[in-house]
RNA sequence: GGGCCGUUAGCUCAGCUGGUAGAGCAGGGGACUCUUAAUCCCAAGGUCAUAGGUUCGAUCCCUAUACGGCCCA
């Protein structure tokens, strides 16, 4: 058997075993197989868009380098066809060996596919029409080892293609354009939160306490220090303590962490626009909640009507408002609210096969009630009102109803988008909510808040009215791509480790 | 945490009421000076996820585990 010595034990398979062999073969005739550096004077697709004219069949005298990853190789005996992609295009190399010459021939016909390529030559399109480079010089910039995946069906085994997202960017081009969208989508908020006067600002993603939300943390150790610090659950009592020190619009695109299962919608780390504004309220975050995430859509997808999973949804102008109360009550078929006896509560509960606990209040109750039977029924954007006080604890109550806040959820197609409230700026009530979070975490509820005594604190000092919003940018972008999974709109989501 | 489904060659997939597997692409050898999923000829490639069990015999049936997908809590 010839193979015998050329197993190579750093080969995984036949592929790399030929490939390292080239790479000796290479490095004997004194050649480097990975490059410093390559000076390109154009780019497939500057190409494409130069040459649209040219006819098939003819040949200019313009000398042009292109670099790239060889993605096809069509190896006719005397003619050579090499296909480059580079970003997002490709060209084609037409090598003849009556141009080239035996030796560069040879050696343009042993490259692979995947090994990235450096080619200068005349710009012609073949007769075919196929626009191409017909090279005087074919070099390799850097060879590839592993066998690319096939390609007419590319690479679909789901696990692959999130473990090794660089062989899906390859194998698969147009997952490359969700990820577009994501940083078109991140742009354009930049874009729009500046041209509203909003600063961007950094605050800590280690915090001794974990605020903000109610969510288990991820809990990581100082050494120094000796202390345990939490990766943030949301950035939220950090930017309001910007409010308290003058700072009149603050926004930060954050990436947060949540101790909590996988799944379609979930990933352990994710990112969150949050946005405050002195002097503003509920209505003022309304209104730039639907002016922001329209006006994103159409400057990314220049439309506001799209289609999720199969069904239209429409981002035009003006979006529904109802309140809590109001949605559940027609779910229902009986008027509700935070001020039905909670006997009546518990019987609907019961009813509809809604899960609650005895300690829960009527507003957790209608909470529940809420999520379980309205949230998913709500697929046009729709601002959910009138939040009960007892499950936000960190928004203003109203001044009509003490019971309810001044706080919006934003529902598209049956998920969350947004959450947005006045701002509690009464360090006395801010105080007692806290308190009733740690009685909460007390009985067992391990995603309660804890009390942050230095934002009562600075609290304490006088924080200026205020609203204040959160936007999840995973969400967002997975209803612009028309993405089912959050997988498809992060470029490495989270895994377990390979078995 | 529970349920269902999946894991076969580097990739995409067949297969079998239980008799240790097959194709296309990629890779190897050869032919070919305008190809486009190039074509043609030849040869090669597998711990059928892992570990047990049932059986004369397991890729197939059973159990457990790992990883993945979807649904539920």
């Amino acid at each position: 058997m010839a193979d015998e010595e050329r197993v190579d034990p750093r080969a995984e398979d036949d592929v790399t075993a030929v490939r390292l062999a080239k790479l000796s073969a290479l490095r004997d005739a004194g050649q480097e197989p990975y490059q410093d550096s390559f000076e390109r004077t154009t780019t497939a697709s500057s190409l494409a868009s130069d040459y649209a004219s040219l006819e098939p069949g003819d040949e200019t005298p313009d000398v042009v380098s292109v670099a790239g990853r060889v993605v096809a190789k069509r190896d006719q005996g005397k003619v050579l066809f090499l296909v480059l992609r580079d970003g997002m295009a490709e060209i084609q190399l037409f090598c003849r060996v009556n141009v080239l010459g035996p030796d560069a021939y040879a050696a343009a016909a042993d490259l692979d596919l995947g090994d990235w390529v450096g080619a200068s030559g005349t710009v012609l399109r073949t007769r075919r029409g196929e626009l191409s480079i017909a090279p005087s010089d074919v070099r390799l910039l850097s060879k590839s080892l592993r066998a690319l995946p096939e390609k007419f069906h590319g690479l679909t085994d789901t696990e692959t293609r999130y473990r090794q997202r660089y062989v899906d960017l390859i194998a698969n081009p147009e997952v490359r354009r969700a990820f577009e969208v994501r940083f078109a989508t991140i742009s354009a908020i930049r874009r729009f939160m500046e041209g509203r006067g909003f600063v961007e600002v950094e605050t800590p993603m280690l915090q001794p306490i974990p605020g903000g939300a109610t969510a288990r943390p991820f809990v990581t150790h100082h050494n120094a220090l000796d202390m345990d610090l939490y990766l943030r659950i949301a950035p939220e009592l950090y930017l309001k303590r910007l409010l308290v020190g003058g700072f009149e619009r603050v926004y930060e695109i954050n990436r947060s962490f949540r101790n909590e299962g996988m799944s379609p919608r979930h990933n352990p780390e994710f990112t969150m626009l949050e946005a405050y504004q002195a002097f503003g309220n509920m209505e003022t975050m309304r209104e730039l909640t639907e002016t922001l995430i329209s006006t994103v859509a159409s400057e990314v997808l220049g439309t506001l009507d799209l289609t999720y999973q199969g069904t239209a949804v429409s981002l035009a102008s003006p979006w529904r408002q109802a309140s809590m109360a109001e949605l559940v009550s027609a779910a229902v078929g009986r008027d509700v609210s935070v001020h039905t006896p909670l006997v009546d509560l518990r019987r609907l509960c019961g009813r509809h096969d809604v899960f609650f606990e005895s300690s829960w209040g009527a507003g957790k109750l209608l909470n529940e009630l809420f999520e379980k039977l309205v949230e998913h029924t709500l697929v046009q954007p729709t601002f959910v009102t009138h939040y009960p006080a007892e499950t936000s604890p960190l928004a203003r109550r109203s001044d009509a109803d003490p019971a309810v806040t001044d706080r919006f959820e934003l529902i598209i197609t049956g998920r969350e988008f947004a959450n947005a409230f006045s701002e509690l700026t009464d360090p006395v009530d801010q105080r007692e909510r806290f308190e009733a979070q740690a009685a909460a975490k007390d009985a067992g509820d391990d995603e309660a808040m804890w009390v942050d005594e230095d934002y009562l604190r600075a609290q304490e000092y006088g924080m200026p009215p205020a609203g204040g919003l959160g936007i999840g940018i995973d969400r967002l972008v997975m209803l612009l791509t028309d993405s089912a999974s959050i997988r498809d709109v992060l470029l490495f989501p989270h895994m377990r480790p390979e078995g």
